[in-house]
RNA sequence: GGCGUCGUGGCCAAGUGGUAAGGCAAGGGUCUGCAAAAUCCUGAUCACCGGUUCAAAUCCGGUCGACGCCUCCA
């Protein structure tokens, strides 16, 4: 039984699908019009690992990931560069399509975008002023009634009261309540627009997603998800719309993952201390973000600095260390030790399972599997041979994988690795005439190449990092 | 000011009533020519105060502190 924390009832709650063996999950994706940071990467991982989880528990998963790429950042950015707003939110699609990809997320099953949803748009809108939660103002704009709605802030656990003294109502503005907000604004001269029955303009940011939910997914989802910071106003919003369009509980359940946070604080785009994925990916493998993410609550902030990043590549070193080859002179274990290795895989998995099941407790599900390297390691040591070995590997595999991780080795090109079996070679004479000074020269000039040397009963080991 | 999350060994981090998982770092041992890897051993009473209980990191109240949202934001 899977159990995942809902924002909305701030609780735990036992993981129902509206439908057997369907999730429909909807993930607020990013604004196009930037190099995405390291932030953007922890929530896409986030969601990952539980799209992951839920289809390695048997779940079919509709994943539906959007892209804002009409917004008032995307314009001004354009203008600035001189550029067609769409194009410009094209070109960083296909950017953070790429950085994903190379952070080894899975693509999801759909990518709808605002620009192309413009129709829904409308539809939804005139539906909500039909249901008499929406109103156009003599400016073209138009608003949600947030009064319409009698349990406007149940996600945010906001009263309308309490918000009085902080919403600001802008010069040209005409709304009927301070916190009402806008479906659709109308156009300022010269800006990217769409006809529509209250003049040309563009959608509001919130609508967007409940019209792509709708038209991706239906009136009802499973699992909405997105960053902690978009819970007000923008999650309760889009509840506030769709519900007052369709009558329905829109998502069952919400998860928000907490924010990444660079020196004490939120990374983000406006405060400007950005480490963007290419900048991390330039120094770092994919892996290590991943670790990152998995080493902590996925709801708790995310302390990234260079000693929590270090931490976690040296914990993925252990565990890429745990599926290399049994000694080639080892003389196999025996029967009971084999079979305890055997056994313990077995409870690793459990043990996995059990801790994923319990809101995608990876700390946990990693702590089962550091049980395993260690008793795949303990029988390498006591002369296990590969064939003894492979069960435990393939599940050590298998579950990393289930994280994401891909636990590669580096790899050299054929004239490095030539260059370095010459210098083994060369290393492997000087020990045998226990030239120890050359030997380790030699072995100093191998590090500085980047690789790492192990001698051992069968001769000397060594790899790239 | 309002809403919310949280405060566990040097760092990261599990654990929601019965005397503290795991990873990284550090020190020591085994192994090794020396290393590396592996393995073994060593370390916290859980921000503070008060309360409930036979028993609390875990429940309740308070204090202090951190972070997020309340404006665009993953």
């Amino acid at each position: 039984m899977i159990r995942l924390y809902n924002t909305l009832t701030r609780k735990k709650e036992e993981f129902q699908t509206l439908e057997p063996n369907l999730v429909k999950l909807y993930v607020c994706g990013v604004t196009v019009y930037n190099d995405a940071h390291v932030g953007h990467a922890m929530s896409a991982l986030v969601f990952d690992i539980v799209r992951r989880y839920l289809e390695y528990r048997g779940y079919t998963v509709n994943h539906v990931m959007n892209y804002t790429d009409v917004d008032d950042k995307i314009i001004r950015r354009a203008s600035e560069l001189g550029e067609e707003p769409l194009a410009l939110s094209q070109r960083y699609i296909e950017d953070y399509d790429n950085d994903l990809k190379n952070l080894n997320i899975l693509p999801a099953t759909s990518n709808p975008q605002v620009s192309k949803t413009m129709p829904l748009i409308i539809e939804f809108i005139q539906g909500l002023i039909q249901k008499e939660a929406a109103y156009a103002a003599p400016n073209g704009d138009v608003y949600f009634s947030v009064s319409s709605d009698d349990d406007y802030g149940k996600l945010s656990n906001r009263k309308l009261d309490d918000m009085h003294a902080g919403a600001r109502i802008e010069i040209g503005e005409s709304k009927d309540h301070p916190m009402d907000f806008a479906l659709w604004k109308a156009a300022k001269p010269g800006e990217i627009s769409w006809d529509s029955p209250w003049g040309k303009g563009r959608p509001g940011w919130h609508i967007e997603c409940s019209a792509m939910n709708l038209a991706e997914l239906g009136e009802q989802i499973d699992i909405h998800g997105g960053g902690n910071d978009l819970i007000f106003p923008h999650h309760e919003n889009e509840i506030a719309q769709t519900e007052s369009y369709t009558g329905k509980q829109f998502s069952r359940y919400w998860i928000h993952n907490g924010m990444l946070q660079l020196g004490g604080e939120k990374m983000s785009k406006s405060l400007g201390n950005m480490v963007t994925i290419k900048d991390f990916l330039a120094q770092r493998d994919a892996d290590v973000m991943r670790m990152l993410v998995l080493n902590g609550n996925y709801r708790a902030p995310l302390i990234f600095n260079e000693e929590t990043q270090d931490a976690a590549e040296k914990s993925l070193e252990r565990l890429k260390a745990a599926l290399r080859p049994a000694s080639s002179s080892s003389d196999g274990l025996s029967a009971e030790a084999a079979s305890a290795l055997t056994a313990q895989s077995g409870f690793t998995k459990e043990s996995f399972v059990n801790a994923m099941d319990d809101d995608f407790n990876t700390p946990l599900a990693l702590a089962a599997l550091y049980e395993l390297v260690k008793a795949i390691n303990t029988a390498r040591d006591n002369g296990a041979n590969d064939g003894q070995l492979k069960i435990a590997q393939d599940t050590l595999r298998e579950l990393t994988g289930v994280l994401g991780l891909q636990l590669k080795e580096k790899q050299g090109s054929s004239e490095a690795d030539a260059e370095v079996e010459a210098l083994i070679a060369e290393r492997n004479e000087a020990r045998k005439q226990k030239q120890w000074a050359r030997s380790d020269e030699l072995r100093d000039q191998l590090k500085n190449m980047g690789v790492t040397i192990e001698d051992s009963k069968d001769g000397t080991k060594w790899r790239w990092g």
